[in-house]
DNA sequence: CTGAAAGCGCTTACAG
DNA sequence: CTGAAAGCGCTTACAG
């Protein structure tokens, strides 16, 4: 068993300032270079500082400066391939501006206590709200509050103002399925789309549309169907279809997840992929470089939203003027499954 | 241009007093539960509350209080497939247990405004400390101060009185080598190691060891190589012994990452996976079920040992006793690429 | 360049 | 059950 010490009591602004020979006011100053201090002045301090192993307390900076030198970010859940690089980003360019970074996410809800606002004004200078983690009362609160926070991937609901960093969902969609139908004929296109009601699916779907539309191939409804953005929904959704002999020649998984989870089905069912149909993706999630096939996607630029993002949210932060909307292009990733470059 | 407004000011618990008509004591003790009040009055506060939106200041709060209600998590990097399942765990149980989480990467140092340690006493109420993310000098102050704070796969330095919590590696190590030897009659199996001094890829390594002991099999310096737990360098490492010549006829891969390497310069070698050489990996990360072939590895959980560190940093932080050292068991996870269940 | 003092928004003995 | 007041450890006008 661990025994339990009594801490020593941690040296306090008032301590550095008795040893320093010196008022509180100037160990603070030359701390934060917050005013001109003799350089001699100064020494003394830091060296105190130093012999203390001294720190000062974050909160009663916060509570004496209203700032907190810290950043929220507030998502569904942590784990996930997905938030991997989204989370790289934010971390980076966090840390490279000076933040801490306070992670909260919305899908463990602290019962516990209080109903208190895990993130906001009053543990943070600015919030990182990922779609669908805050509802629209609180974003309007945010919004008319004037509290600095940038949405990601979502547009914000009208009458709220408040700037998106997102990705360029429809054309990247579009020139995935041109390519399906342009450089390997395929006609009959399969399109899992996600959740109900998610922004990037809508976009997505949006590009096949178009891309069918503009090579004059009929858009057959039987064709699209629910895949859930998740290995296990799109399997069982793929499955199904199998089963009722619906017939298709491609399948453009509206996520990299999914396209592992329809791949899995089609080699289950005896498919081959992409012999006798082609699969393709949107993210260009990490496996998808391992998988086998190579997997044909677009590549979404994940860890750059993230740092583009906390980049807006310090100029909110700072009150510079910031543009309402940053669409980050995406890229179309050729690899095997599509049937290219295939042994 | 999205327009700065001016933030009305935020209620305060004096407001509150106010409105209802009560002390701002009063107000802190219905609000924290932490005295008895009249059932009227409190209904009273609740109703202003409600109506002034209010929510406590973090900082004031923990100024007054002495405590953050919120949990630090340092690591060296917050993406990396590794770290999904770890931070799910401290995720979900720091969220049932009350607190926030704070993250900071060792990776990027803030190189900005003075040395202020990012995380510690004065924001956090206790931390958590993944392996290599802290010297032993800081290590030893958190020991010697009675800061609560847990290592994560990491025995504490010699004199340093922390608690940790791991996984089995020895054992783990010892029964996925004993599987290739006494099921699949592998004799040289090479075994590539992680980062020096990395203490995970030490037990790995001495597991390896005992289990061709125990079957009589001569250890073979020649078998054993960096490979640095990761795809890259794995894969470098294996295409130069190939180049070489090497005879062996298993891959004994210290992390599954390591084992996609493998694979790849494998293939590229045109050596087939398990017919010619069996290939097994440590983690069970989530790619292992779905690369092709499905990989026979060691299950570490680590999801758990997230879960279980924050119920030990809590346990700490409450001030009741604790064990030193908590070892997960791992798991043997018998899949396709050491020759099983193979078509 | 430096110090005395007010104030940030809470919690918590101490009285009553 | 409730209130007045001190105090948590800083920052920041205000004087000098």
């Amino acid at each position: 068993m661990t025994t339990i010490k009594t801490s020593p009591a941690r040296p306090t602004i008032a301590d550095v300032a008795e040893k320093a020979g010196v008022s509180i006011a100037t160990v603070s100053r030359v701390l934060n270079a917050t005013a001109m201090v003799d350089e001699e002045t100064a020494l003394r301090v830091r060296l105190a500082v130093e012999a203390l192993d001294y720190r000062p307390h974050a909160a009663a900076r916060t509570l004496a400066s209203r700032k907190t030198d810290t950043l929220g970010l507030l998502l569904p859940e942590i784990s996930g391939a997905f938030f991997q690089p989204l989370l790289r980003g934010v971390e980076t360019a966090a840390s490279e501006a000076g933040y801490d970074l306070l992670v909260h996410t919305t899908r463990n809800p602290n019962t516990r206590g209080m109903p208190r606002r895990p993130l906001a004004e009053h543990n943070t200078d600015g919030l990182l709200v990922f779609t669908d983690s805050l509802d629209a009362r609180e974003l309007s609160r945010l919004s008319n509050t004037g509290f600095p926070a940038v949405l990601l991937y979502q547009t914000p609901p009208s009458g709220i103002d408040l700037p998106v960093v997102t990705i360029e969902n429809k054309n990247g969609a579009r020139r995935i399925v041109d390519h399906l139908i342009e450089v390997h004929g395929c006609r009959r296109i399969l399109f899992l789309r996600g959740p109900q009601g998610h922004e990037d699916s809508g976009w997505r779907e949006q590009g096949y549309c178009e891309s069918l539309q503009a090579h004059n191939i009929p858009l057959d409804s039987s064709l699209i169907t629910g895949g859930g953005f998740n290995r296990h929904e799109a399997r069982q959704a793929l499955a199904q279809l199998l089963d009722k002999g619906l017939a298709f020649d491609a399948v453009f998984a509206g996520a990299d997840d999914a396209a592992v989870g329809v791949l899995l089905a089609l080699r289950q069912a005896g498919r081959r992929v992409p012999d006798e149909i082609a699969l393709v993706g949107f993210d260009d999630q990490e496996f998808a470089s391992t998988m086998l096939p190579l997997l044909t996607t677009v590549r979404a630029p994940t860890e750059q939203v993230g740092l583009e993002a906390v980049r807006v949210l310090v100029r909110l932060i700072r009150k510079q003027p910031v543009q309402p909307r940053w669409v980050l292009p995406t890229e179309l990733i050729i690899r095997e499954s599509c049937g290219c470059h295939s042994h």
